[in-house]
DNA sequence: CAACGTTACGCTCTTCGTAAAGATG
DNA sequence: CATCTTTACGAAGAGCGTAACGTTG
């Protein structure tokens, strides 16, 4: 068995069955590929995909056990390698955060700059989603850290640390009529259209269990993944923001008015998530520190051993 | 990468650092090894071995870590092995079982012997070791099963399933004085010599430790790790045996009387423990069944699921 | 017939084993 | 000087890419 027909087998799977896709992403020939996976086909005794003809058209029973390890031996190459960067060059890698626009945009910043600074031979990517796509990138391993509120935290195989906690504020144009008659309600806020984040209404997550829990249905009349797309179609009057409280400029949203909701929406916790069985680069948990200065490398790695 | 210079790596660690000895073990030339470790390390760009000249003296930092996690991918590669024996060949493959000379001789020629005729196919070895031993070969997957009293439930990689429970005997030639004068007590039994297993007063187990508890400090003469020894010298006179009620026949020790000790000492319980991270054969399933009933195969996996 | 997978074949690069040389204690 | 590791080199083998062929929908 080699390590390459490991490598691609899981390229397959993750093209979707298809080889020739597989092939192109490995930058190597498709009858290279056709050829390993028959080889260790072979060489295990069984077959791993299931066939229609020549056609890969699924995975057979002992196939998905085979690639589920493949996949796992393949994170601990990439743990080892990284042991050897770590050592060989200490200052020098890469750094890939996954995380939703809200915290790239307002929270991220000053950690991005100091870390920046600190390890300046660190190429750092920050790779944008919502929430799911976050988590799923951290725990396949495209990104390194995950930083988001929702469903993170939710991830057998990630490590979860709580980061800060926040609440959201409404916004209107000046003199909306929210803006008068005392404080806001549910119940108030649902007479006017709403435009919110696009996952803050999939799946049970605070807000909407906030608006049905009360026996409220809000008028979600448009949704983006972005605060600044939100606060611009609030500005055309098209509907009330409701937003993260950070994602409020008092300097820039100058056309904007805000209402504080602390009372109506319990607050919310940012995590930050890394892969349990991932090796972490010194400068990973230099950022960790930056963001959660209450994580530092002592505290991760006791958390990482609780959590195994 | 390859895996033949992590499977290298692994045994050079192995063989105490000795780079002949392994290639040895490994079927293949010495310098063959010696070269892919020098390959390895410089792709990683790093020493995972301390050299003084050329000899090794020791792992550098990375190196331990960089061998925990080969360590790690061999395990999977085994289990990605067994996958495909599994399924190419349900009724064939090796069961290897570690145990102590008590469970082997008294406990398991039951279970073996219809573990023999359900799978006829399934070559079955048999080491027998001290508890500390079984826990090793069974963490290091020289054994697929361990099964022992003492020590294996303390291993984090393992998980352990309770079996059944026992208590010991005393034994006594006949007319021995003890036999006489009431209930057998600590405080008489330490006026005698006593023998028992070698690994009953290592490590605070439970047979020491009740000893200690009741300030008293046995006469322990002679030790063995097998219960026929130690039968065998109670026979000749030597000091009153200590053992586990199963290895006393009364048929067979007719030379022999046994004493309950049930009020003196508290149950012990003898676990059957495996690798949380071992894929398992269907026929390992069910020898564990064979042992403890209660454990049939979704039991076992719920139970790996939860440890996991 | 377009997309995809397999077979065939020659080339290159890697690995392995033997033999010999260099270090270590 | 016995043990152990590294270097050197020729032979065997494995993987890769191009080209051609066979299938599927």
């Amino acid at each position: 068995m080699k390590l390459h027909q490991l490598r691609y087998l899981h390229e397959v799977v993750k093209q979707g069955l298809n080889i020739t896709s597989a092939a192109d992403a490995l930058y190597t020939s498709q009858p290279g590929v056709s050829k390993q996976i028959q080889l260790i086909e072979e060489e295990l005794g069984l077959q791993i995909f299931k066939r229609n003809g020549k056609r890969l058209t699924g995975l057979t029973v002992p196939g998905q056990q085979i690639v589920m390890l493949a996949d796992k031996v393949m994170r601990d190459i990439e743990n080892i390698k990284r042991v050897g960067e770590e050592f060989s060059d200490v200052e020098t890698g890469t750094l890939t955060i996954a995380t939703t626009h809200t915290q790239a945009r307002y929270k991220l910043p000053a950690a991005v700059k100091a870390f920046m600074t600190n390890y300046p031979r660190v190429k750092l990517n920050i790779h944008q989603g919502n929430p799911s796509q976050v988590a799923e990138q951290v725990e396949s391993g495209e990104a390194d850290i995950g930083i988001a509120t929702e469903s993170i935290s939710e991830r057998e195989s990630l490590l979860c640390l709580p980061c800060y906690h926040w609440n959201r504020c409404v916004v209107v144009p000046h003199e909306h009529p929210l803006l008068q008659g005392g404080p806001l309600t549910l119940e108030k806020l649902v007479n006017y259209p709403l435009i919110t984040y696009d996952f803050a209404f999939t799946g049970g997550t605070l807000v909407s269990k906030t608006f049905s829990d009360a026996g409220l249905t809000p008028n979600v009349v448009l949704t983006a993944i972005d605060a600044d797309v939100i606060k611009t179609y609030v500005t055309l009057g098209l509907g009330v923001g409701l937003l993260a409280n950070m994602a409020y400029d008092a300097d820039r949203d100058t056309h904007l008015a805000k209402i504080d909701v602390d009372h109506l929406f319990a607050d919310s916790t940012t995590y930050l998530g890394v892969r349990k069985d991932a090796f972490l680069r010194g400068y990973m948990y230099g950022f960790i520190e930056l963001i959660a200065p209450h994580f530092n490398r002592a505290a991760v790695n006791q958390a990482l051993k609780i959590a195994d």
